[in-house]
DNA sequence: TATTGTTATACTCTATAACTATA
DNA sequence: TATAGTTATAGAGTATAACAATA
């Protein structure tokens, strides 16, 4: 079916040898999923962390309150699968930058409510966009049935 | 353009609120191959790492060895994307199990051949046979057909 | 007693700089 | 001078244990 890119061999004194391309670990789904998370989080570095200071769980965060308002620190944490001490780092720095506000649960004393400010939600929609426009150049070669496909193949995972 | 992804309302008190399920985040592919990792990555350390004490780096050192004798600390560097002075470590550690033995490059007395020992021979066969039952089940509910195009559509991916 | 947020800490991965020996 | 391997180290990300406040 796919004409799988056979590339043209190389010479045994070529500068590029036999590399991951070759091997068996080309079909293995776990090690392309690794390649596509280095390659999109490099990607997110330069795009969008460094021009606008946000790690990809920083951005995720920002998405996640735009949407709803009033989270708390444990329902990102899981809903992120980061572990709820280090959520309160990144909420802590984000808190300093003034992008989000806290207040108390009035119903529950233990529990904070998560806000963004505007500042916040305007940080938010620029990364947002840049995020869209990075991942359309990324797949600018896959046609966009071959995309929603692969997102929908990845939900599928089972674990 | 895109339809922000409504879904239902949640109630205030609902046990599961609004969480990335129900995010935008669903449709960014750097989330969704991040998640995706996450998981293959546990799932690996709990089939593969664990029983077998290798890491995923390892095991792929193991994998390019098994196919290509006399592989250099370079070009395994490139091949994986690991740092020169990382993959010495990596590579130290599976001689010391005495999985892989060095040998001088003789045209080039810089350059270290390195090759599998049969202790590597075996072990890589047994670590890649359970890659592929994990994989199996991890991708159970998907088609073959799916899969085969999730692999494609990974490696079209521009960085 | 259980849960939320928090602090402190350790551990792994990754990145960078500098050194050596060979070319 | 350039390259392959190596050492040491610093940083980021992640994981774990313990604690205070609240339920």
């Amino acid at each position: 079916m796919s004409k799988d890119a056979p590339g043209a061999a190389n010479n045994a004194d070529d500068a590029t040898p036999s590399t991951s391309d070759d091997s068996v670990l080309r079909s293995l789904v776990g090690y392309q999923v690794r390649r596509a998370d280095i390659a999109m989080r490099q990607a997110f570095a330069r795009r969008i962390g460094t021009p606008f200071g946000l790690t990809p769980v920083e951005f995720s965060v920002l998405v996640l309150l735009g949407e709803s308002a009033q989270l708390t620190h444990k329902q990102l944490s899981e809903a992120l699968a980061v572990a709820p001490s280090n959520m309160v780092l990144v909420v802590g720095r984000l808190r300093k930058r003034e992008l989000i506000t806290r207040t108390r649960n009035p119903d529950d004393g233990r529990s904070i409510f998560l806000l963004l400010t505007e500042a916040g939600q305007a940080l938010r929609d620029q990364a947002r966009a840049e995020v869209e426009r990075m991942e359309d150049e990324m797949f600018a070669g896959v046609d966009r049935q071959a995309r929603a496909q692969l997102l929908h193949t990845l939900r599928q995972l089972r674990f």
